[in-house]
RNA sequence: GGGCCCGUAGCUCAGCCCGGCAGAGCAGGCGGCUCUUAACCGCAAGAUCGGGGGUUCGAAUCCCCUCGGGCCCGCCA
């Protein structure tokens, strides 16, 4: 079973040290001159059934997919990342030498690149008529199965580059991916915030509640741990008048895995100086505006991208924490309710949640099993209860609350976003309140922090969107673990020799 | 961490309930075919049935352990 015993490697083996002993290179350096399949499908577009276009020959590289000979004629499928190409190669333009190698040579999987024209084939498929095939990278391993593809789905996560070769529409959704952060970033450069990078690597994660990796520097002899969230450092550049600021970039959670988290995940976060949280939702309906309207261009064959657009037409939805909640639950006088009330209710609607935890933890239960999956169309959530945020600023009119919105869709959070707190006292206090309440989840004291926030931080609305969920909300994907190129895996047994 | 399910040829899958010679298609080999596109036709080959143990005359199949994975639940976004 072992790979290097597989009688078709053996095979392949064979076939590079022929192709070596005849003088033929089975892994050439270069490939000049190529032009994308694409360009071949578009010389063909005027062209009749069984027709050849004139002008220069076109030169094309590209991964073996399918070889289909038929005696002195034979039909080679291959693609590269603008698409799949037909080549028609026959011992007429080949001799009889160069079509015999061609038949040879090939296995599905290998890299070529071949010279000739367009031409239609009787049958009306646009094709290159091949002058000159070249082997450029023998594929010693067979590629999936070519109509099944690769199935199994540990190995397309072990080994993601079998899945990105087999399936174009795993390349799709990963180039979209990408080309979104491109969007995202080339919409916050155009509202002149500033891209930044802050450590990932700190003496204690801060910013947010989740378990931190841990690691040890030799340098500072100490325990070190992987950030949680970008928040703190970005805070710090606003004291120090970047006053426009995003990163993107990972942070790490210690948590297990499932459909939509992951340990090492892709945050974004952003901190605008003498803006609120109402500005704020101006700008994420302008900027999940733009990035849908790209996820369609992307992507116009995937349904959620091609929805995208019209579902996220600013400007969404606004609801109360508050009297949403209420009116989901039918619990009255939320915020008069004492901790051991909100607890009862909490567990009351099914959640499992220590006694000591704290208190905001409770309504944020309440919360996610009330609201949250009522929320399909876009919608702020706006003013939480104090409790549950510790670095947001208290609400300018409404006692017990602070300003803060979440945007939900299709039941999940896709941001979240504060008026900053920025009086170095009252985040004093706050730090104290989370520690004394204790609980495994609480936010670590940065006493760093308030020393930052004593030079006075200007006020402002910070931004926090978790770009996977992101994508996933653009492009209709369930799982994570497709937007993620490499997730973590367990490490495989090694095999008994 | 708890529950349920899955693991058979390089790939996609049968076979497992109800124990009795491990099968097919694709890919690969050989032969044929100058318009196919999941090409087609013929021949031959390819498997310690995830790993270990047990029950049995006999285990892919039943039992136990273990490794890896999927889904649901709990926790973090």
């Amino acid at each position: 079973m072992g790979d290097s015993d597989s009688r078709l490697v053996q095979d392949r083996r064979a076939k590079v040290e022929r192709l070596r002993k005849e003088g033929r290179e089975p892994f050439p350096w270069s490939f000049p001159g190529r032009v994308a399949t694409s360009q071949v499908v578009a010389a063909c577009a005027p062209l009749a059934p069984g027709a050849e276009g004139r002008g220069p020959p076109l030169t094309v590289a590209g991964r073996v997919r399918a070889v289909r000979v038929h005696g002195k004629s034979a039909f080679v499928d291959i693609d590269d990342l603008a698409g799949p190409l037909q080549l028609f190669a026959r011992v007429d333009e080949l001799g009889e030498e160069g079509f015999g190698r061609l038949t040879a040579d090939l296995d599905p999987g290998d890299l070529v690149g071949a010279v000739g024209r367009p031409v239609v084939t009787r049958r009306g498929e646009p094709s290159l008529r091949v002058t000159e095939l070249t082997l450029l990278a023998k594929a010693l391993n067979p590629p999936p199965e070519k109509y099944h593809g690769l199935k199994d789905p540990e190995e397309r996560l072990r080994r993601r580059y079998v899945d990105l070769l087999a399936a174009p529409e795993s390349r799709a959704r990963f180039r979209a991916r990408f080309l979104l952060t491109r969007a995202l970033r080339a919409h916050l450069d155009g509202l002149d915030f500033l891209e930044v990078e802050t450590p990932t690597i700190v003496p204690v994660a801060s910013g947010a509640a989740a378990n931190p990796f841990t690691t040890r520097s030799r340098f500072l002899d100490a325990e070190l741990q992987l950030r949680i969230a970008l928040e703190l450092p970005l805070k710090r550049l606003l004291v120090g008048g970047l006053e426009r600021v995003y990163e993107i970039g990972h942070v790490f959670r210690n948590e297990d895995l499932d459909s939509s988290h992951t340990p090492e995940f892709t945050m974004m976060e952003l901190y605008w100086a003498y803006a609120d949280y109402h500005d704020m939702q101006r700008l994420v309906e302008g900027l999940y505006g733009a990035l849908a309207s790209e996820a369609a261009r992307l992507l116009p064959e995937n349904p959620a991208a091609r929805a995208a657009p019209e579902r996220f037409r600013p400007p969404f939805a606004v609801v109360d924490f508050v009297d949403e909640l209420e009116a989901r639950s039918g619990i009255t006088d939320l915020l008069g309710r004492s901790r051991e009330e909100l607890r009862a209710l909490a567990r009351a609607a099914g959640a499992t949640v220590p006694d000591d935890s704290p208190p905001g933890k409770f309504l944020d239960k309440l919360f996610e099993h009330y609201v949250e999956p009522t929320l399909d169309r876009p919608t702020f959530v706006v003013d939480f209860p104090a409790a549950t945020t510790p670095l947001a600023k208290r609400h300018r009119s409404r006692p017990g609350r602070v300003e803060r919105f979440e945007l939900f869709a299709g039941g999940t959070e896709l941001g979240n976003a504060y008026t900053e707190l920025n009086d170095p006292d009252e985040q004093e206090a706050r730090f104290r309140e989370q520690l004394s309440a204790r609980g495994e989840d609480h936010y670590a004291y940065d006493a760093d922090f308030v020393e930052a926030l004593r030079y006075g931080m200007p006020p402002a609305s910070g931004l926090g969107i978790g770009v996977d969920r992101m994508v996933m909300a653009l492009t209709g994907t369930s799982s994570i673990k497709d937007v993620v190129l490499f997730p973590p895996v367990r490490e495989r047994p090694v095999d008994l020799l």
